[in-house]
RNA sequence: GGGCGUAUAGCUCAGCUGGUUAGAGCGCGAUCCUGAUAAGAUCGAGGUCGGUGGUUCGAGUCCACCUACGCCCA
């Protein structure tokens, strides 16, 4: 039975689709899935996507480089654990979305809606992209199992996170604490620094506003020095300044007394002595200069009257002074820092014992006590100008601008944020930092500069991990607190739950409002009710490890014997705060160990043109379409093979074109022309192919060097294709796949075609075969994981049409060995040596303007000595390649050849130091046969004496590098050593054989555009020779020749019959004409 | 402002511990080869290796500073 006929003009969509269909039918995957020795698992953890959008291209990048790793895998008999798909569920994105679909504004409207309602549509918002999700999972082979995906929405995942807070609370390493956070008034909510880092905008316009605060005399020492002075301050956030309590100076610094203004108003005020010329021109005087520290304790006048927190009588004798912090930077501003401990400076005036005042609520509106000034009720930011106008109008603005300048929004929902005073929950990771930097080196990370780089960096900079979001869409913080608010529970079961009600809660969802819901008496402390919070997702997602198995309610073994820690992981390198930071501190604190041993942090794809994919440039690409166009192979390929894929690089529909042209169309020529010619010769594996899908090939039978050397070529694949993906490279192991591909087309196919011609079945045909065959199906195994559909393809004709019991897919198939004996250095060596040789004599031939096709008596070689024993072996290629007649090698030493030499600058370079250029000089003006005489010397291996800069040195043939040339009358290449001269000497005989050669050449074309089969038989006409006496002679004398090269029954001279195809040609200033028939 | 990364031909990228004339592919032009090939070969045009200094006999490579871009942090 024949392989099936491959279609040179395949569409690779249609394959996929056709491949698909063979494993849905099948339970291929199913089956892979369950692949491999379950005493050697190899653990994946699958970062949960967020599926509130459709996947992207970076999702298809992501997914595509676990694929790869884990397929590698499952191949080399591994059973991997944790190919699950996993769901991303809870947070504020998703939140936003059904926000966005309820028309909502913020919380309040959350509230009428009702939170239970709320979190409902929370729950289908995101069922509606799952089914999006697992298509394109689907499409692009990345075989994990979507039918029982972990969710982090589940009861089961929850109560494994309540166990986990509950280990950290017994451990106090949860805690609540003040703190000032990034707080978005329209979500409501405390953003995470991941969060808040997502949302920085450069180049946003803001008041740059500078104000008096007048001296107030109050019995400081420089009283009377500064009398009538104002200090002077700078803010970009005029809408904090009725919380000013203070104003700080740095205690070290300078600071001056000038007086400015027009002579008529001149005016004294404070400000850095460094930043006086800034700030006020040239036109002041420096009245007199104090430090920082002298100023420390004078007051001043306030602005505005703060607003007390909730139920608070702030003491605000301690406000409205100059206080002194080394924080105070001279870089900017006046040297002179506004202070509101609400809005930022916490730290600073709990330091300094100052009042903490607002000006702002949570919501992001001015408190209505500042009613009369105009400015209540109203958006932080739009109060600025009315505050500014206010402060003009009543004499405190100094001056005012705009700036452009950094500041942070809310990442989703582009509100800009307040820094805000509020009570959250944490997770103390500053407590075992030193260990979270320790068991990071335990990871092995490609690329390896992101350990110690941008990694390391992280977590040595580490600090509290703000767990606690006041929202509703989350994991609930398991934290019951009495209504005397003295005592406070962590609770870790559902069970402990139980027993602390009573009641079996096993129908209850764990999620708001129903976890509310759940309070009992404490017999001291009253009434425990839930605090409010939920978790930062992102604490749901790296406690996946944990909670995807239910641990350690469920799978206790499984959990503990293996899955607990990956043995690999990817994603792209915007997860190093996030999913790599998240998974690492969880299992730290939690198991004292790193949660995974390899990963692969990927760059971020661009547009075609470099750009980040952003919606607002409107430059996403949807990766539909290409996949569509040049299907997943293609689109896998490209990721991989392209470029080192840990750096940002270039995505658009033309790169992925141009590498299906390149790369894939090349194998599957190859392939297709494997098929063709051993179905058109009833070839078949036997002896070969194994049943179990294995090959065997004893290299000893192999006669012909070609075959030895695709061999060697294809065991050098195997070993750097393996040890490359054991090292968690993905992409030098393609660009290894593409270069053997390049070969074996251009040069074993090549090469070997004739072989595949012949007509009589000999051993040399058979080999031939056997060989490319090995190539095809290895070949078909290492480009699995990259290439699934086009692997399967080639395997299944391959291999299983012959080998039914192999095994249903190249998926489950073993990974090629290397098989010792292929290798062949010295071999694979030469035939390099060989193709340079080619290559020069090509080049040649262009320099004498001589066609291949017309045959040169000879060509003369010289080659490295290390390689020139193998040579002989090589002629009949040489021979074949460039068309002549005789190879001549070249002895070293041999008069025709001139030596020129270089100094070895690697040996003698520390060698001889400053003498080098001298040496150089010296090695240079050697020549003719004093030249050659060294050149003998060097190969022999004997040192060479020589005078330089008027000493004698000895050199030693590891110190010269020899390059050789060949006088006029022969054209000529070099490289490398190796040489190429041609003998373009044509003799009568040889121009005739170059004709004969040129008409074989048209009746080849003739016989294509006829349409006619390779195997067709034919009759050939030749009109117009006669007359020509040159051109008949020479037709009669390659009469045969012609015959067996375009398979002719006949050849004859004269006119042809009707309903021949015909072409004509110009050849020796005759036109011919050219008539071909199918013969009968 | 700080950290990490990147900067080499029109485009996409190689260039190992410093070493000789900086390479490949795509694209462009010319020629050649071809009954597997949408492929291939040869030649050509195209490079101040981001910039400025420094170390060295010698720097794309090492050092310092600067610039641009990406990501992260503030």
């Amino acid at each position: 039975m024949s392989f099936r006929a491959v279609d040179t003009r395949a569409s690779f969509v249609a394959l996929e689709d056709r491949i698909g269909d063979y494993w849905r039918s099948n339970d291929i995957k199913k089956q892979a899935l369950a692949h491999g020795d379950h005493a050697k698992p190899f653990i994946f953890f699958e970062g949960p996507p967020t599926a509130n959008g459709k996947p992207g291209v970076h999702h298809v990048e992501a997914r595509v480089s676990k694929d790869i790793i884990i397929r590698y895998h499952r191949m080399c008999g591994e059973h991997v654990i944790g190919a699950r798909g996993g769901w991303d569920t809870h947070g504020l994105p998703v939140e936003i979305e059904v926000e966005k679909k309820l028309g909502f504004a913020g919380k309040p409207d959350i509230e009428r809606f009702g939170i239970a309602a709320f979190n409902a549509e929370c729950k289908s918002s995101v069922q509606t992209y799952i089914g999006e999700w697992e298509r394109m999972t689907d499409r692009i082979a990345y075989w994990i199992d979507m039918e029982k995906p972990y969710a982090t929405y589940d009861n089961s995942y929850i109560e494994s996170l309540w166990w986990i807070l509950r280990q950290f609370w017994d451990r106090d390493l949860l805690f609540r604490d003040y703190k000032v956070t990034m707080h978005c008034p329209r979500c409501g909510t405390t953003l995470s620094d991941a969060e808040v880092n997502q949302g920085y905008e450069d180049d946003v316009d803001d008041p740059s506003v500078w104000l008096r605060f007048r001296l107030d005399p109050s019995g400081h020492p420089l009283d009377a020095a500064l009398a009538g002075a104002a200090f002077l301050a700078w803010t970009t956030t005029p809408w904090t300044l009725p919380a000013n309590v203070a104003l700080a100076v740095n205690p070290d610094a300078d600071y001056v007394l000038a007086e400015c203004g027009p002579d008529n108003t001149r005016e004294k005020v404070i400000l850095a002595a460094s930043l006086a010329t800034n700030v006020l021109g040239e036109h002041h005087t420096v009245l007199a200069t104090y430090t920082g520290s002298q100023l420390v304790g004078a007051k001043y006048t306030r602005l505005f009257d703060g607003v007390p927190g909730p139920g608070d009588k702030p003491d605000l004798s301690t406000g409205y002074r100059v206080i002194g912090d080394d924080f105070v930077s001279l870089d900017d501003g006046t040297g002179i820092v506004h202070i509101a401990p609400a809005y930022g400076d916490l730290d600073v005036g709990r330091k300094h014992g100052l009042p903490t005042l607002f000006s702002v609520d949570l919501s992001g509106n001015t408190m209505p006590q500042f009613e009369s000034m105009g400015f209540a009720n109203m958006f932080f930011k739009a109060a600025d100008p009315v505050i500014t106008k206010f402060l003009k109008e009543r004499g405190d603005l100094f001056k005012s601008a705009r700036v452009k300048h950094t500041y942070p929004f809310c990442w989703r929902c582009k509100t800009p944020l307040l820094f805000y005073a509020k009570p959250s929950w944490y997770i103390r990771t500053t407590a075992l930092k030193d260990r979270l930097v320790s068991a990071n080196q335990e990871v092995h990370w490609v690329p390896d500069h992101i350990q110690n780089g941008r990694f390391g960096n992280w977590l040595s900079n580490n600090i509290d991990w703000a767990i606690s979001r006041e929202r509703y869409w989350g994991t609930p913080l398991p934290i019951w607190i009495s209504d005397d608010g003295k005592h406070s529970e962590c609770i870790g079961s559902v069970a402990e739950l139980e027993a602390k009600v009573g009641r079996s809660l096993s129908e209850l969802d764990l999620h708001r409002p129903y976890v509310d819901e759940i309070t009992w008496q404490d017999p001291i402390h009253g009434i425990m009710r839930r605090i409010p919070d939920v978790a930062d997702c992102w604490f749901d997602s790296g406690a996946m490890p944990v909670a995807q198995w239910h641990y350690p309610f469920e799978n206790k073994e499984l959990f503990e014997k293996y899955a607990g820690q990956a043995d690999y992981i990817s994603e792209a390198i915007d997860q190093t705060r996030g999913w790599f930071y998240t998974l690492h501190a969880v299992s730290t604190l939690l198991f004292d160990r790193p949660a995974f041993k390899n990963v692969i942090c990927l760059g971020h794809i661009l547009d075609g043109k470099g750009e980040k994919m952003s919606k607002s440039r409107g430059n996403i690409v949807n990766p539909w379409e290409i996949i569509d166009e040049f299907g997943t192979d293609a689109v896998r390929w490209y990721m991989f093979a392209s470029a080192p894929p840990y750096n940002p690089r270039r995505f658009s529909r033309e790169l992925v074109g141009d590498m299906l042209r390149q790369f894939t169309l090349t194998l599957w020529n190859t392939y297709s022309f494997f098929v063709t010619y051993a179905n058109l010769d009833g070839w078949t594996p036997a002896g070969l192919l194994n049943a179990d899908g294995s090959l065997t090939l004893d290299v000893a039978t192999l006669t012909n060097p070609l075959d030895r050397w695709a061999l060697a070529r294809l065991d050098h694949l195997v070993r750097t294709v393996s040890s490359e993906l054991d090292s968690y490279d993905i992409h030098a192991p393609a660009k290894a796949i593409e270069r053997f591909v390049e070969e074996l087309s251009n040069w074993y196919v090549r090469r070997s075609r004739r072989r595949f011609w012949k007509t009589e079945n000999d051993s040399d045909t058979q080999a031939a075969y056997a060989t490319l065959y090995t190539c095809l199906v290895t070949l078909s195994k290492l480009l699995a994981p990259f290439m699934p559909f086009l692997a399967e393809e080639m395997y299944s004709n391959l291999v299983l049409s012959k080998a039914p019991n192999a095994g249903p897919s190249v998926h489950m198939a073993k990974w090629p060995q290397s098989v010792p004996s292929w290798r062949d250095d010295t071999l694979v060596a030469s035939i390099d040596v060989v193709q340079t040789l080619v290559g020069l004599g090509r080049a040649a031939r262009r320099t004498a303007a001589l066609k291949i096709r017309q045959p040169l008596p000879a060509i003369l070689v010289r080659v490295p000595s290390a390689v020139a024993a193998s040579m002989p072996a090589f002629e009949s290629d040489i021979r074949e390649e460039l068309n002549v007649k005789a190879v001549r090698w070249l002895e070293t030493g041999a008069t025709f050849i001139d030596y020129r030499f270089k100094p070895n600058l690697r040996t003698v370079g520390k060698k001889y130091g400053k003498l080098v250029p001298a040496l150089g000089e010296a090695l240079k003006a050697l020549s003719g046969d004093h030249a050659r005489a060294i050149a003998v010397a060097v190969e022999q291996g004997n040192s060479f004496d020589l005078v330089v800069d008027g000493q004698t040195l000895s050199i030693s043939p590891d110190e010269v590098l020899v390059e050789t040339s060949s006088p006029d009358g022969y054209a000529v290449a070099e490289e490398n050593g190796v040489l190429a001269a041609l003998d373009t000497t044509l003799t009568p005989e040889l121009v005739a054989e170059g004709i004969a050669r040129e008409v074989v050449r048209y009746i080849q074309d003739a016989r294509k555009n006829a349409g006619f089969a390779i195997s067709d038989r034919i009759t050939v006409a030749i009109d117009g020779v006669s007359g020509n006496a040159n051109l008949e002679a020479t037709i009669a004398l390659w009469h045969d020749y012609i015959r067996t090269e375009t398979l002719a029954d006949q050849l004859v001279l004269g006119s042809s019959h009707a309903g021949a195809h015909i072409e004509s040609l110009e050849l020796d200033a005759v036109t011919l004409t050219i008539a071909i028939t199918k013969a009968e």
